[in-house]
DNA sequence: ACAAAAGTGTTTTCAGTACACCCATGC
DNA sequence: GCATGGGTGTACTGAAAACACTTTTGT
């Protein structure tokens, strides 16, 4: 096929044949705080679902952005940071009936992503938010449209993800010491995983942690600090301790 | 937040102010003939990508279907079978660039699935195709789109999640025997299990096959026949031979 | 001295590995 | 008998679980 046959059957493409469908992101954007995963919510400014909280998100540019590119974009715009840690795609919604704006023949897809972000700064509501906030994720409110179908299936990804890949450590700022990587495993598993264990499981790992020189001080003895490894994969999985 | 309320602002809802995009999904079929791990393929009748290999697929129809709906269809008219057995969605692309008619105005953001099954009927050539036939995975041609990406993705999803689910069992027919099922791990990791842990593993995990009264026979001793269990995950997983 | 956090051993238990061997059937 | 596929046994190895214990700091 030679370029010029593209060309050619594309001036005859008929665009407005397909029914126009509405591409969006939701954004799970997960941090710990106080030693609790907590996950960022705005309370929705505009219909639908006015007053109600939600995920951050919104829509994909037309013709200039993937679904990635927008949600690094709306990540920027609701924390104000540039993003460059791990993102998730988890699955795309696409029920004719989860946006209410079906009704006014627009059929509206969303792609999710989970976000892991050492803590945050605080953020400040947006343009298009009336508050935003961080929420423990075992206290979140009613939450509009699917969204917590969405968070719940964010969780469950990031709670599986703990435990056969290295992602805990974007959750620490580097450098880090074995124990604040641990405090990570408990406040996402709800459960801490036994210390030595733990501190064997992830030394003995090739690449999961590499030393870094300094050590820090807090109220006890001086930790051994440690920077992320090039490790993705864990072989064997670390085990959540009840299944 | 009232239905009235909803109506209110649903009449001044302006859906022609965002762009346009198309949602389409594709389809990775893999089925195992001959001991071997395929993917159905098509061959493409129409512009773009006019003469090439492509993964089956087509446009999630507007205001009626979800993703998965349109990827039941598909299947339906790909295959010729009411689609009963395990979708899964793998992601979502949405780049851009990744398909032509970016040039026309038009954004499509494909929804990629992969679809286990028995050996299937002998496919026909649909409307929309040249041409259908099964591909070792090992001999796939050159691929239209993104699809050898797709193809790739869609391939260690399933690779990985024969490790830590009972997936396998979405590739024989009931009733089968721990042969029959051996030979799914062995087509689709390249190397077999071994023989005795295999088993021990299968039967040691509980609801993962459950036994039918039923006995077949081949050329050699008649083996017990199984049935799906009602497990999905497999805890701790069963892991490939070779990492 | 004592609290707090880091770090080390040790014993038990269990699962994965590798490989040898036995069973039932058709030809 | 022997080829073919089904099925069992066992010794070796290594990692996970559970838990006790020691070390180094701040106050």
């Amino acid at each position: 096929m030679s370029r010029r046959g593209e060309a050619a059957w594309l001036k005859d493409y008929d665009a407005s044949a397909y029914p126009p469908f509405a591409l969006t992101v939701d954004l799970c954007i997960f941090t710990i705080r106080d030693d609790v995963l907590q996950v960022l919510l705005v309370r929705r400014s505009d219909h639908p679902y006015k007053g109600f909280w939600a995920l951050p998100g919104g829509h994909v540019e037309h013709g200039r952005e993937s679904a990635e590119d927008a949600a690094v974009r709306e990540l920027c715009e609701e924390t104000g940071i540039a993003w460059e840690g791990h993102l998730e795609q988890v699955r795309t919604y696409s029920d004719p009936q989860r946006d209410p704006r079906i009704k006014a023949g627009l059929q509206v897809a969303s792609v999710a992503f989970a976000a892991l972000a050492p803590s945050l700064p605080e953020p400040s509501a947006g343009s298009d938010a009336a508050d935003v906030r961080w929420w423990p994720v075992a206290e979140v409110p009613e939450l509009g449209y699917d969204h917590a179908r969405i968070l719940a299936d964010a969780l469950e990804r990031v709670r599986s993800k703990l435990e056969y890949t290295s992602l805990a450590t974007q959750f620490v700022e580097e450098p880090f010491s074995l124990g604040e990587l641990r405090k990570v495993y408990t406040a996402v598993w709800g459960e801490a995983p036994d210390l030595g264990n733990f501190r064997r499981k992830v030394l003995s790992t090739p690449g999961f942690v590499v030393a870094a020189a300094a050590r820090g001080e807090s109220g006890g003895r001086p930790a051994q600090l440690y920077r992320r490894g090039e490790a993705v994969l864990l072989h064997p999985a670390m085990l959540r301790p009840s299944g």
